[in-house]
RNA sequence: CGGGAUGUAGCGCAGCCUGGUAGCGCACCUGCUUGGGGUGCAGGUGGUCGCCGGUUCAAAUCCGGCCAUCCCGACCA
């Protein structure tokens, strides 16, 4: 539409949703297109984002009794072939090595798509009896797969995650796993990233390949898209019988584990981006925020602007500091404050505290909300304490603001008509009844391109199913990213 | 892989119909100016016009082929 559109402008997110999320992306400096297509960089700004983000999630695995431990890269293809339904999964979008030193490999080797593989390959060594059970062990890493449509953050070539993969004496234990991990990500997506979730169990069609059951978080986007932002897997004995894994119990026979997976990507970082943003750019939850305040030092009219201001400017960010805050100083005299506003506004930062010669002469300075972008006159006495106090009210709020949109986008439906309606406008979640068979969903799908995101925890709710009007369940439906 | 569109400076685009010195805005560089919401002025750097071939005295422009990207399908945990 309009001809001279600067780089730092960016398209309305009412008027084209995916275009404004290549905006924010790309123009609020979180990541940039690598020269292979679907591989992305992330660029220092996205990766603060993903550093903070990481060392929460962390810390969540970590004190549910996990630890830390690191697999190869590659897997040999006879190793992925082990188990029937996860090579069928993920052979097609797999990387292949072939070559290596120059010469024919004897075996292709995979990059790894998920480390399943590899992995229980080394527990069939670790493990001989009860004594060494549970195995909890998380890895930070890469992976690839070779996709045909991607984006940044929600769907690249390479992307960075954790995953866990646990082992078990019980199937009581490996399900308790599988739901513990489901809700470490569900907390860390409402508490940590204000945004959102559904969680519940995976249609058999939805399953992760091998897997005896799914589990998933599943945000909503506000072009009325789910994103799934999580997922937990409890992969009965598939995986222990495949990869040959047994131990001696207490009752001196030979038994198979049960085994676990989980895992949570950069993904997040995609969703939250989506679910937070507005036509400003970026809108950042306080606790991701690589700085939660920038101070903008306002020139004097005449005079030296280092003698009037930056000292002050320079008390402010100790004091912050002191309290605890990720704060930065934005003293590049090259730029005029206007300019700077609009920057931080679009990498969204949380917190902008302006600070001149008239400020000073009243002992105050000038807080600026991102997310609601109200004024702030805020006495310096006792400003870390108000910063932190509002950087609290930022977080909840986001949250609280998230959540009516998805109350608001979340439809009970309980006819077809109703249930196309509402797929050709609004979107969003349907909750609507499933009679449980297949071909039923993908005929749901096929019509209306939703699909069943989750099956809400606890008893099923009984319904008519909205298709056929047999007996079934309520479940969420919606279209997926 | 099927349907549609687009490839011209780092980004966004005009020029093409009607062939004749490659342009505009932003970004970038220099200088002054300005500074509480993207300052203003002046000067400047940067492009084998996606690739290959054809027509022509002459091709960004016309013709043919190829390649790439995007959108809609298909595919996809």
């Amino acid at each position: 539409m309009e001809k001279d559109r600067t780089l730092k402008e960016i398209t309305p997110k009412s008027q084209d949703y995916s275009q404004w999320y290549l905006d924010v992306v790309l123009k609020a400096d979180l990541a940039d297109y690598g020269p292979v297509k679907g591989c992305m960089v992330i660029k220092p700004y996205g990766y603060a984002i993903w550093e903070l983000m990481q060392r929460e999630m962390d810390r969540r695995i970590k004190e549910t009794g996990h630890v830390n431990a690191y697999f190869p890269l590659f897997i040999p293809k006879s190793y992925l072939e082990k188990e029937k339904e996860h090579v069928e999964g993920f052979s097609p979008e797999c990387a292949w090595v072939t070559i290596g030193g120059g010469e024919e490999l004897d075996e292709p080797i995979a990059v790894r798509p998920t480390s399943e593989a590899i992995i229980c390959s080394m527990y069939a060594k670790w493990v001989q009896s009860w004594r060494d059970l549970p195995i909890l062990i998380n890895q930070w890493a890469n992976v690839v797969r070779w996709e045909k449509v991607t984006r940044p953050f929600l769907r690249t070539t390479e992307f960075l995650w954790q995953e866990g993969h646990t082992l078990h004496a019980t199937a009581e234990e490996g399900r308790e796993e599988t739901l513990k991990m489901l809700e470490v990500y569900r907390s860390f997506a409402e508490e940590t990233l204000a945004m959102p979730v559904l969680h519940g169990q995976k249609s058999d069609s939805e399953k992760f390949a091998g897997a005896a059951s799914t589990f998933a978080i599943e945000a909503l986007m506000g072009d009325g898209k789910a994103l799934q932002a999580g997922t937990s897997h409890d992969l009965g004995q598939h995986f222990s019988e495949a990869y040959g894994i047994e131990f001696l119990d207490k009752d001196q026979t030979r038994k198979r584990p049960w085994s676990t997976s989980w895992g949570t990507s950069t993904r997040m970082l995609g969703g939250m981006v989506m679910c937070h943003g507005d036509d400003s750019g970026l809108v950042l939850p306080p606790r991701i925020a690589p700085y939660q305040v920038v101070i903008v030092p306002i020139p004097p009219r005449k005079g030296s602007w280092d003698e009037a201001v930056l000292p002050k400017a320079r008390e402010v960010l100790a004091a912050l500091r002191a309290a605890g805050v990720r704060v930065r100083l934005d003293d590049r005299d090259q730029f005029q404050p206007g300019y700077k506003y609009a920057d931080w506004e679009m990498r969204g930062v949380p917190l902008r505290l302006e600070l001149g010669p008239k400020d000073i002469e009243k002992d105050q300075c000038v807080l600026v909300r991102r997310d609601t972008r109200e004024k702030l006159f805020t006495p310096l006495a006792g400003l870390g304490a108000r910063v932190n106090e509002l950087l609290e009210q930022i977080q909840a709020g986001l949250l609280e603001r998230a959540r009516a949109f998805v109350a608001g986008n979340t439809t009970r439906v309980s006819s077809w008509d109703e249930f196309k309606q509402v797929m050709a406008t609004k979107r969003g979640f349907i909750l609507a009844g499933w009679c449980g068979e297949a071909e039923v969903e993908a005929k749901i799908k096929e019509e209306t391109k939703a699909t069943i995101r989750v099956m809400p925890m606890g008893d099923p709710q009984p319904a008519p199913c909205v298709y056929t009007g047999k007996p079934g369940r309520l479940v969420y439906f919606a279209q997926a990213y």
